[in-house]
Formats: structure tokens, C-alpha cells, sequence
DNA sequence: TAAAAATACTCCATAGGTATTTTAT
DNA sequence: ATAAAATACCTATGGAGTATTTTTA
């Protein structure tokens, strides 16, 4: 027995999440001494040290970093393997299907129309998921495809583009910018942007575009938001701009790498027939 | 312990490969028993059944379909990360890169040049692979980088495209469509085409460029080159065509998912710093 | 009947637990 | 003095082996 084991590369994550073999073991609900065996199994079986420690501190050597992130890799894959292969197994379990609320509104209800008309196209359930995080969700399959807006990682994704939607500078009433008809990119430069949860910069942290108008709206930044968003929400505080040269946002539907399902090619297809509109 | 393990997907691909347990068995180096139990044992933790079997004959059901192909996937990532690992951990190891003999010549060397210049840049080690074998040697490690021409499957690689090259018809001296300066892809619907092997249809199978150049020499095939191909080779009994509207090579360097060791970072920052003439 | 999977059992390698020691702060 | 990893030792789960039975082409 000479190959890594998967519970060896869940334990080597949690030491080096935790950065502490004690608090790692109480994560993983074993005792100290197994886990820090386990590690040096792990070790003597890679050839490489993973982590540099003394009885006070525990950190990663570079070795230990790169497999940190092609480990949680594997992890996620396999976790999205699992769900995916104990649904697939239960015919007539609805598709989950996933977007961000705004978008979701208008084109997943259209798609999911023209794809439930198919004949043997199971039922879907449209799940809505917190900022950012219908990437990840169809990565350890808590749902099967994504409708998508970048930023995203398409790492362990299968991608297909599905429209681009132009970008909107959502400016607070009475902004000076809001005197000009149309705006440029360059022209916010340097004002307080909104970002998301664990995004860096100066502005306002929000986790979902209600909030995001709302700062907007209080004057606390600017954003740049894709036309339906603006489209869905006029409010009297904030007065949208067309942009002039900002790449538009190209919305994709994507699946998890190599799920070869029935259900969700359908549903891809059905979604191309509606929206194909970008070349690839 | 209710999760699953890598030794079990292994097991269960032996099995879904020679579809019957003692072969498999034997394969693997343990007893048919073990095995049976194994897989069993693997179908109780995803709640699916993944063979119909009696005690003649075994096939895949649906869900062993779907898990088979996932579950390779899996697989070579795990073997790839672990060769990487194993190397990253001792530095001086050169940098592993692959590509097709034709190819490799100009292009690669070329960047190796620019590279070993940069000051931290390990050797190159340049590794020649077979017919279309080199995203597998980078998946599973035996390769850390590769030269790519389509078609390929990107799965589990990242790419960054470098150049394009014009396709040529490569026609047999004396054949009627060398009588035009140029030809559309269109021309050569319906002719024989070399295919590689495990590729289906008609024409002749080849293992590698000069096998191709000699069988449509021999005038059993016409076939569509990159370019460099063409100028590399010129023969007395092939006439080589400028294609119009063809779609052409789109010439990639390709890293492993996930693979972000600093050599190889270097190596396609090198690539791009000589050859990066493609819109993103 | 013969080939192949399942069952029954035995064994032992190893994952995991408890108690203790070592080490660096 | 203390927090945390390593060491020593024990237990028991379960992975693997051998022998045998069951099943069906």
C-alpha cells in the first residue's frame, strides 16, 4: 500500500487550515496522535516534508502549500462526485439549477420553461445561492449547473457562453458624473467600488446586489452592474449610465467537469436554443 | 467511515475495465473476494447500484457509466499530483515539457532559450510523446508542461493559446484538386482522412506525422496540416494547398489545474513574452 | 458441467484511542 | 509553567487471504 489515500488528504488540509494538530484532530472528531501519524504517513508516502514544526508552531513548507490547493481540489471534486452519483442514481430527482436572485428572474424562468417542455426532462429546482457562490456550489454538487457572471473561477467547470449583457454605472443621485449622457470605464477610476465578502480594496463590503444598491444609493460608492439589473430595479437614488467600452458581462451557463448526465446536457441545449447569441 | 476512498475508485475502475472480478483481481494483485467486497462496500456509501451482475456476466449500469468516467478522472489527477509533489519537493529538478516532434523543433526551443535565460529558471528537460498523448502527460504528471495543437481534451488542463498557424491540404502529387492555387475545406468533404488511433470513420490510421505524410504520399489520404508541418516536410510526392476559411491550429501551452509551482508560472510567462500574438 | 461471483471463516495490518514524554516558549 | 507535538503502547475495525458454496449459461 503505497498510494495516497483520500482520508489522509482530508486530514492534511485540516492541519494546514488549522495550523495546529490538536485543533485540527478536535475538527476532524480524532484524537491528536493518529492525526499527526496520519501526516507523516502522508509525508514518508509523498517523499516530501509538508509541514515545518516544533512543539509551539506548525507552518507550510512551499511543498505543503502547493498540494494545500490540489488538495482541496480533489476534495471538492470528490465530494461533487459523490452527490452527483447518489442523485443520478434516483430517477425523477429534480435538476438544480442555480443563479444569483436578479438574474435568475428572467432568463433561468425561460430556460427552465423551454427545457421542461422536452419530453423526458425531469423537474427543476431553481436554487438561489449567496454572492459568488454558484461556482463552488456545482464544483462539490449541491446543485448541478449555474447560470454565471464574472468574476468567477472556472477551475473543475465546463463552460458554455450563453449573452452578453452591457454594464451600467449606477451612480447616487445628484453624483457630478451623472450630468454626462454616457460614461467610461476610466471616469471611476479611483471612487469607492462596492466588493464582495473576502475581496480586498477600499468600499463598502456587500453580499448581494440589494445591498449593493442600497450603498450606492446612500452615496457611499459606485458600480458598475449589468443592464438587467438596472433594468429591474429604478429607484429614485441612484440614476444608471450606459458605459462606453466596458467588456459587457458574458453570462454562461456551467456544469461540473465531465458530468455527462442526460438531464443536464438537455438542459444546456435548451439553453443554447434560447440564448446562443455569442460566438465562441 | 462513511466516506468514500481512493482505493475503492480504484477497484471499481478495474472492475468497470475488465468487467469481470477476477480479472480485475488479478490485475490488481489481490483475491477475487476482497474485491467483490470492495465494490460492494463502495455501492452501500453511494446508495447506487453499479453493476447488474449474475455470476456470468458483468455490465455497468447507468450510474457506473456516469461514475467510470468520472472516477478516471479522479484518478489521474490524484497520480498527477502526486509526481508533481513528489518533484516539486526536490529543487534542481528540471522542468518537464512535451510536444510533438514537428512542432517542438522551431517553437519550443525557441521559448526553452528565452527561458533558461531568466534568472531562477530551472533546466528544461524537452520530452517527445506520442500521437495526441500530450494533455494525458500532463494530467498524470509524467509532464509539467506541454505544446498543444487541436483537437485535445482540456480537461483538467489550464492553457494559455500562443499562435495560430494557417492549416495546408496535403494532397498526393498528380491528384485533381492540386490543379487550384487554393482550396475550401468544403473540397475535401467526403475524401479519405488519416485518423489516429481509436479515432473511427474511414481512411487509414496513423501514429505520427511522417506515417501521415507517407500514406498520402502513397495517395490513400488527403489530410489537413499546420503549416510548419508543410514547410518542415517537403516531398516530391505531396503538394501541399493554402486552405481558405479553414479554421486554423491555435497553438496552446498547457499546465495541469491547479499547478501553480513558480516554474512553471516562469515558463509561461517566457512563452507568451515570445509568441503571445492571439487575442485573449 | 464449468466459469465466475458470493459466502464463510480466519488473520493481521493499521487506524484510532489513552497515557506519557519531550520540547520550546 | 504550559501548550502542543511526539512517543509508547494497546485495541479493534476492516482489508485481505483461503476454502467453499451458489448460480446460470
Amino acid at each position: 500500500m503505497n498510494e495516497v489515500e483520500f482520508r489522509e488528504l482530508r486530514y492534511f488540509v485540516a492541519v494546514a487550515e488549522e495550523l495546529n494538530f490538536s485543533r485540527a484532530a478536535d475538527r476532524l472528531g480524532i484524537a491528536q496522535p493518529p492525526l499527526s501519524r496520519a501526516v507523516r504517513q502522508l509525508e514518508r508516502r509523498l517523499d516530501v516534508r509538508l509541514f515545518d514544526r516544533d512543539t509551539r508552531t506548525v507552518t507550510l513548507t512551499p511543498a505543503g502549500l502547493a498540494l494545500l490547493d490540489e488538495a482541496r481540489h480533489v476534495l471538492t471534486t470528490m465530494a461533487g462526485l459523490t452527490r452527483r452519483i447518489r442523485r443520478a442514481a434516483h430517477p425523477g430527482t429534480p435538476l438544480r439549477v442555480t443563479a444569483k436572485a436578479g438574474m435568475a428572474a428572467g432568463m433561468l424562468r425561460a430556460i427552465t420553461g423551454h427545457y421542461t417542455a422536452l419530453p423526458g426532462a425531469p423537474a427543476v429546482d431553481i436554487l438561489v445561492s449567496g454572492y459568488r457562490e454558484q461556482a463552488a456550489m456545482v464544483r462539490d454538487g449541491r446543485a448541478d449547473l449555474a447560470l454565471l457572471t464574472p468574476p468567477y473561477e472556472a477551475r473543475g467547470l465546463e463552460l458554455e457562453a450563453l449573452a452578453e449583457e452591457p454594464r451600467m454605472a449606477a451612480l447616487p443621485t445628484g453624483h457630478p458624473l451623472t450630468r454626462h449622457p454616457t460614461l467610461h470605464p476610466a471616469d471611476l477610476e479611483g471612487l469607492p467600488m462596492p466588493r464582495g465578502p473576502g475581496e480586498d480594496g477600499p468600499g463598502p463590503v456587500v453580499h448581494d446586489s440589494a445591498q449593493l444598491l442600497e450603498v450606492v444609493g446612500l452615496g457611499q460608492a459606485v458600480a458598475l452592474v449589468p443592464r438587467y439589473l438596472a433594468d429591474a430595479h429604478p429607484r429614485p437614488d441612484i440614476v444608471y449610465r450606459p458605459l462606453r467600452d466596458a467588456d459587457p458581462y458574458t453570462i454562461s451557463v456551467a456544469w461540473a467537469e465531465g458530468n455527462r448526465s442526460q438531464a443536464v446536457a438537455l438542459f444546456v441545449r435548451a439553453a443554447l436554443e434560447l440564448y446562443a447569441d455569442v460566438p465562441d
